[in-house]
DNA sequence: GGAGAAAACGGAAACTGTATCGGTGACTGA
DNA sequence: TCAGTCACCGATACAGTTTCCGTTTTCTCC
C-alpha cells in the first residue's frame, strides 16, 4: 500500500491538515516542520493520492482526447504535441480512439466524462452537433480540432481547409496542368473544405471544374490508398485524363500514384500527384510525394495551449478558432519542365 | 454540475445505497424501485463519479501506457489495440510519451503511480532495472512491451527479436546476397536481439560476420532514415561492398535504400534490403521495401490481455512472457534473380 | 399465531485528501 | 499588563461512492 497522508501525520505527529499544507506550499508553515515533513515523504516515496484530491476539489487534471484512428500518423502527431504541451501544467492524457464510429465516439465522451475530465478535445466523426450540445449545457469545456461543425461556434485548432486545397490546386496549375482533378474525402469537414479550395483556385485560374474529375469517397483513413486507387483508376480511363490531380491526404495519394505508373504513364510528367499531410516517409516513395504540410504538430500545441487557457481563465465568451496555414513541400511529384 | 447519487435519492425519496445498488446490479433491489431509479437516472443523465469510486474500491480501472514516441507508427498501432482491448472491460488508457528520455519515463511513471491507475504499460527507455524494482516492492502490476530487460523476470508482450534477425537475414543469403550488412539501433533488447539473430543467421549458413558490415546507432527512431542513410554511405565505400543490408527498422531501410540509389547502385541487383517493423506505406516506396512485420496489432491485442489477466486473476506465480513470431513480408527491395 | 427466512432497504464508516475557520502561544507596543 | 498581531498548527466538515451490517416488512409453513 502506498503511503498517505495520515501515516506521515501519524509518524511526525503533526495532523494531515499540516502535511497537505506542505505539499500545496501553504504559507503557514515553519521551515522546520516543512523539512521534517519533506524528508518523510522522500522516505516514505509519498505520492498524493490524485484521484482523492480530484475527488474534494472538483479538478482531475486529466484531459480527454477522442481522436478516429490512432494509427495515422496525423493524430499520432497531434497526441505527442497536445502531451507535451499538457505534461508541463501536470495535466495527463486519456485517449480514446473512436474508430470513425459516431455511436462508439459518443460512448467514449460518455466514459470521459465519468472520469471528470476537465476539458475534452475531440476529432469528432459525429455527423450532427447535438452531442456537443450537450456538452455545453453541462459546461464542460472542449476543444474541436482538424473536423469542425458548420453552425457550432466552438473552440476550434486546425488547418485552414480551403486553403489547402487552393495552395495545391495553384501549384499543379502552377506547374503546367491544364486538366485538374481531385479525389477528395468522406462527408467531414476537411475534404470539403480542401474540395471547396480547390474548386476555388481553378475559378481563379479561369478553369473549369469538370464533374468528372472531382471524386468524393467514404473511407477510413486506412483504405486511403485503395481508395484513392481505384478512383485513379476510373479517371484514367477518361478521355482525356487529367493531367494532375489534387489528393484529400496522402495515403490517397500513393494509391493514386500506384494506378498512374501501373497504367504505364510518368509521375510527374502525364500525370502530376499532390497530397496532404507531408506524411514522413513522402520524400521515400516511389515518387517523392508534393503534399501540403498539416501543421500537425503546432496543432497539438496550440490545442494545448487553448485548453490550457480554457481552464485557467474559463470560457472565453466566444469560441476561439485557430486557422493554421498550411505550407506546400513541393517534391518530385510534381516537378515537371515548364513549357 | 453533474447529478450525485444523493441528488437522485432524495428526488425519490430513498437512500443513496439503493441507488448505488441499482447502478451496480445489486440483487436486493425490488424491480419496481429499480426501475423508477434508473428512469430518474436517465432523466438526469446520471454518470457516476468514477474518482469517487476509484477511492472507496482502490481500483482506478485505469491503465497507463508510456511510449518513447507516439509518432513511430508501431506504437500508434499497439495503443490502438491496447485501448481497443481494454474498453470491453471499461478501462480507459492514459498515455505518456517518454519522448526516449529515461529521465522523462521515470517522471511520467511517477505520476501515473500518483493517479493510481491499476496496471502500467510500459515501452521502456530505461537501462537500468531499478524503475521496475521498485514497482514490483510496490507490487503494482505491469507489463513490458517491445523492451526487455536481461535479468528481470517481467511480464512481456513483444515480438522475438533473434527470430526477425534471423529471418531477414535467411532471406537475404537465399536471394544471393553473399556480404550482408547490418544496420543496427541503439542499446535496447530490440536492436541487440535482431542483431544477434543477424549473427546467428549468418553462422548458421555458414558465412563470416565482417565487422565492418555492422553498424550499431544511438538514435530516435525519428532520425531513423538519416542515421540508415549515413551508416550505408560508409559501406558502400567499403571494397567490396555490401549486397545486401538487413536494418533495424523500416524508416534506417529507407535512409539506406537512398544511400543506395544516390550512389548510382539498384535495389535489389546491386544491394537488396530489408527492414523491420512493416510500416503501412512499404509498398509505395522507392522500391517496395522487404521487411519483417513485428505484429504491432497483436501485440496490443495481447497485452491487452495479459493486462486484463494480471488485473482479474492478480499477478501469476511466474511472469509470462509473450513471443510473437515475426513475419516476412517480401517486397521487390530484395527480389532478385537467383543465379 | 408464531418462528424463521427471505426480500427490500438504510445507517454509518471508510477511502484520501482539501478548505475553512478557529485556536494557541509568542511577541509588540503603549 | 493587556489588547493586538503574527506565525503556526489542528478540528471539523466535506467530496461521491462502496461496503458491512443491521433493520423492517412481508411471506411461508407448520
Amino acid at each position: 500500500m502506498p503511503a498517505r497522508l495520515k501515516d506521515i501525520a501519524e509518524d511526525l505527529n503533526l495532523s494531515v491538515v499540516t502535511i497537505s499544507k506542505v505539499l500545496r506550499d501553504h504559507p503557514d508553515i515553519s521551515r522546520e516542520t516543512r523539512e521534517r515533513v519533506l524528508k518523510r515523504m522522500k522516505e516514505l516515496n509519498y505520492r498524493p493520492n490524485l484521484a482523492a484530491r480530484a475527488l474534494v476539489t472538483g479538478r482531475s487534471y486529466i484531459a480527454g482526447l477522442v481522436v478516429p484512428d490512432l494509427v495515422h500518423p496525423f493524430f499520432g502527431q497531434v497526441a505527442k504535441g497536445l502531451s507535451n504541451g499538457l505534461r508541463k501544467k501536470g495535466y495527463s492524457l486519456v485517449l480514446s480512439s473512436s474508430e470513425d464510429d459516431p455511436a462508439l465516439e459518443r460512448q467514449e465522451i460518455e466514459l470521459l466524462l465519468a472520469r471528470r475530465v476537465d476539458v475534452l478535445i475531440v476529432a469528432s466523426t459525429q455527423s450532427s452537433v447535438e452531442t456537443f450540445h450537450r456538452l455545453e449545457e453541462q459546461k464542460i469545456p472542449y476543444v474541436l480540432i482538424d473536423r469542425r461543425f458548420h453552425g457550432l461556434a466552438a473552440n476550434f485548432v486546425g488547418v485552414d481547409d480551403a486553403a489547402v486545397g487552393e495552395l495545391a490546386t495553384a501549384h499543379l496549375m502552377d506547374a503546367g496542368c491544364r486538366r485538374i482533378a481531385h479525389i477528395g474525402g468522406p462527408n467531414v469537414s476537411t475534404a470539403l473544405g480542401r474540395v471547396a479550395g480547390f474548386r476555388r483556385a481553378l475559378q481563379a485560374g479561369g478553369m473549369a471544374v469538370a464533374p468528372e474529375y472531382v471524386e468524393m469517397r467514404e473511407h477510413g483513413d486506412d483504405a486511403g490508398a485503395a481508395s484513392g486507387y481505384k478512383a485513379m483508376q476510373r479517371m484514367l480511363a477518361l478521355s482525356p485524363p487529367p493531367d494532375g490531380v489534387f489528393c484529400y491526404n496522402d495515403p490517397t495519394a500513393m494509391g493514386a500514384m500506384k494506378a498512374v505508373l501501373e497504367a504505364g504513364l510518368r509521375v510527374p510528367q502525364d500525370v502530376a500527384v499532390a497530397g496532404c499531410g507531408n506524411v514522413a516517409y513522402a520524400e521515400f516513395l516511389r515518387v517523392p510525394l508534393t503534399s501540403v504540410d498539416q501543421q500537425s504538430g503546432a496543432i497539438g500545441e496550440r490545442t494545448a495551449r487553448m485548453a490550457l487557457a480554457l481552464l485557467e481563465k474559463g470560457a472565453p465568451p466566444r469560441p476561439k478558432t485557430v486557422l493554421l496555414s498550411p505550407k506546400l513541400v513541393v517534391r518530385a511529384s510534381t516537378l515537371r519542365p515548364r513549357r
